[in-house]
DNA sequence: CTTGGAATGTCAACAAGGCTGACGTATCTT
DNA sequence: AAGATACGTCAGCCTTGTTGACATTCCAAG
């Protein structure tokens, strides 16, 4: 709270520890909402959170290799592997031998992976316009800006680079 | 996208699935970033972030019940056991046997567990002070306005309930 | 050309923290 | 006295994170 006496008075108090609590609670309440329709979805079947984050960033970047999945992910790539080696075996993704390089391995989704995307982000998709159409364009650019103020360099850079890439 | 016709154009571009996709996965980066500081902290001890959201909640409402604590957290009681048996067991948090109903247990922290619940929180709070200031408290009030709409109607009540109680 | 290091991906084993199910005990309520 | 409620606990499972060890492939230095 230690301002320039410029910011006098009123202008901080969106700085306060009880807005900043405020909004710290929000994002754990609403992570769970953000969460919980693809969970819903999920829990039917044999698949999991991780596997819903692999299948969204595949469908983003066709032909992605595992390492920069890896690095968008941020776990290890033996816990990649793992989520991976069930969505190739049960024919929703699949992993081609890189041309030039041949250690790399490239990533897509198959019609069925494709599918299960498709149902995931539907779900979510549909929560975050509600909440989007609830709250007006101007709050979503605010929400938006805050988002990005609140990650990591290196995770602004991750989602920076994915921003506006052909969809 | 099957808008009235009175919406035309322009006004609902923020509801492309682009602009939702952008959305979603500025959820996803924002909060491995609101939770990195706190995990980075217990990362070396020996709990982890269900000790910290325990911590959390009874700092919040001292002398709330495991029933309660349960409905906030919203997981199951063997697994808020697990995690209080050892908060307990460590001197973290202390565990009162209820005055009008015994059957009641009535939870607060300790100055040891006040202590590491403020390590915690103000790593939390610096990141998202920082996140605040640099968006500015109109971009902060959209921040909030979008998240209350995406949670669960019984998150936003839990959410609603601790709003405005006396920190 | 060969060889050693770096990059990539796989397998195995373990820990945290969710979950369900089953029970026991104390206490309140009817 | 009987049933409901609040809490604790044991046992066992699943997902998803971790480390360690290892195989394959590439590339560059000798």
């Amino acid at each position: 709270m230690a301002e320039p006496a410029a910011n006098s008075g009123q202008a901080l108090l969106f700085l306060t520890d009880e807005q900043l609590r405020k909004g710290i609670e929000a994002m754990f309440f609403a992570y769970r909402g953000f969460t919980a329709d693809p969970d819903r979805i999920l829990g039917d079947m044999e698949y999991g959170r991780a596997h819903h984050r692999a299948l969204h960033f595949i469908h983003r970047s066709p032909g992605t290799t595992v390492n920069n999945l890896l690095s968008i992910l941020g776990v290890t790539k033996q816990s990649l592997n793992r989520v991976l080696r069930s969505l190739i075996a049960d024919g929703l993704v699949s992993s081609r031998v890189g041309r030039q390089d041949k250690r790399e391995r490239h990533l897509y989704l198959t019609d069925k992976g494709s599918a299960l995307e498709r149902a995931l982000s539907d779900a979510q998709r549909d929560r975050m316009r509600s909440a989007y159409r609830a709250a007006g364009p101007v709050a979503v650019a605010g929400f938006r800006q805050v988002l990005e103020a609140m990650m990591d360099d290196d995770m602004r850079r991750q989602y920076e680079a994915l921003k506006d890439r052909p969809a």
